[in-house]
DNA sequence: CCCGTCGTTCCATTATGTGCAACTGGGATT
DNA sequence: AATCCCAGTTGCACATAATGGAACGACGGG
């Protein structure tokens, strides 16, 4: 299936930051001969993979696709009811809110509720992160257990952020106290200026496991309203958890559940 | 290219409607034989286009078709500034919105602005509804000629919904009112007890255009609010407008822009 | 325990995609 | 206006790579 492969290669060129692509582009970054990029990309056009923007020979991924990240989402009742907790809690915060799965090493969103304040934080779905070194990849890193994790980090930790663990056995503490206290805070990580709650559910049934999480700006956010988005994570992930029949760490009492 | 059309078809068996689905499945639906729907779903799989549920026989799309739906969006700067108006829009009156795009007859949402009210319309990104039967649809098909629409529709106008436009005609003086009030409007159209408004914006440099939409329950929301939405629809229209060099349909005075 | 269903594997056939090189067409340069 | 240059497309011979029929494991239910 050398086609499908290529095919996937060019898919992967895309991403946030690159989002058209020429001919030659793809060529040289897969260092394929220019005619096979040429009729690949033909085809994917047809079939309706990729489509040119306007008249042109710049492409982008195409309609299909779209449609098809739209399935993502409806396949999993867990990120739809995710998404729901996330947006009630964005749009009585004003901040936004993500939707993140795990895999491997990377969290990735997928499902936005952007905020409503005029400061608040962009959104960026569907930028995978290393898990380690995030709120949303904490949480769901401490529903495995130490051996889990040790076993996707053989050589240790990736540099990373300076305020995120610097060492595998840093990062094993935080996912003990993320255990403990049932949610995972980031403190300007991945982002300068940005902190972010993140509280972990999953469905026993499929072994999915979603992070719902809210970023807001450091400076501007109290502790009171701090524990008041806690909160709201803590209560919209509990009634998943409910109906999913997952097991949720922490305090079992709702008011043990205090930012630190 | 047989492969990546086979690909393509099995991407397609996928919807907002059926997000699982099987070998036996896909080897039914696309009457192709079941080795080789196994064989090409494998390699799919490989290629990250798709993805098995848990440890089952479920299959799903895959996460690097949600990385890459992320760089359609940001593939276009039409699309993310009109995300940021609806967002706006959608904030200030706590109802649904979406940015949507005109392919053929048909338009799909690429964004949403999740409402914060507690009765609000559920978001249905990525699915493709009738161009003739959407508000937004009929704004992207105002900014084309009657001409042009006529050729969309050479055997007339499909059955739609009672609200709907009963024929070309009537579909093309429904346009005509689009084009000179600058926006599109829908009673319970698509949705019983669901009202919309939509206004389309272009980008000359692409030949791009977006409609920027609000849903909202028809039944609560008073014509103040309604015209507040659409103010709010408007502004962000032109803003986007005044960038990209676009021409914006409709009385040149905002405060001519009112609803009938 | 056996059967039905579902997914995977085997194998020969042939279609299919590959790579090289020549061709075209559109834009800039002078 | 003539030319160059680069991106993209096409022809062709060769060999890889996908096809489909049927047989084989693997579950799960009756």
């Amino acid at each position: 299936m050398t086609v499908l492969a290529n095919a996937a290669a060019i898919l992967r060129c895309f991403s946030s930051e690159c989002a058209e692509l020429t001919v030659t582009d793809v060529a040289l970054r897969l260092d394929m001969p220019k005619a096979n990029a040429s009729r690949l990309m033909k085809a994917m056009r047809e079939a309706g993979l990729l489509e040119t923007i306007g008249a042109g020979k710049r492409h982008r991924p195409g309609r299909l696709l779209l449609d098809i990240s739209a399935a993502f989402r409806h396949s999993s009742p867990l990120i739809l009811m995710g998404a729901e907790a996330v947006a009630r809690v964005s749009a009585a915060c004003g901040h936004t809110g993500y939707v993140s799965v795990l895999t491997g090493r990377e969290v990735t969103a997928v499902t936005d509720a952007p905020g409503s304040n005029t400061l608040r934080v962009v959104s960026n779905l569907g930028r995978r992160l290393p898990a380690h070194a995030t709120s949303t990849g904490r949480a769901l890193l401490a529903r495995q257990s130490d051996a889990e994790v040790r076993r996707l980090y053989p050589t240790g930790l990736p540099a990373g952020p300076a305020n995120g663990p610097r060492s595998l056995d840093d990062l094993l503490e935080r996912l003990r106290r993320i255990r403990a206290e049932g949610f995972a805070l980031a403190h300007e990580e991945a982002t300068a200026g940005v902190d972010a709650v993140a509280v972990a559910v999953g469905d026993p049934a499929t072994g999915e496991a979603v992070a719902l999480c809210v970023v807001f700006p450091a400076a501007v956010v109290g502790p009171a309203e701090r524990q008041a988005i806690l909160r709201g994570l803590l209560g919209g992930a509990a009634e998943i958890a409910a109906r999913t029949g997952d097991a949720v760490p922490g305090p079992a009492r709702q008011d043990e559940r205090k930012l630190a």
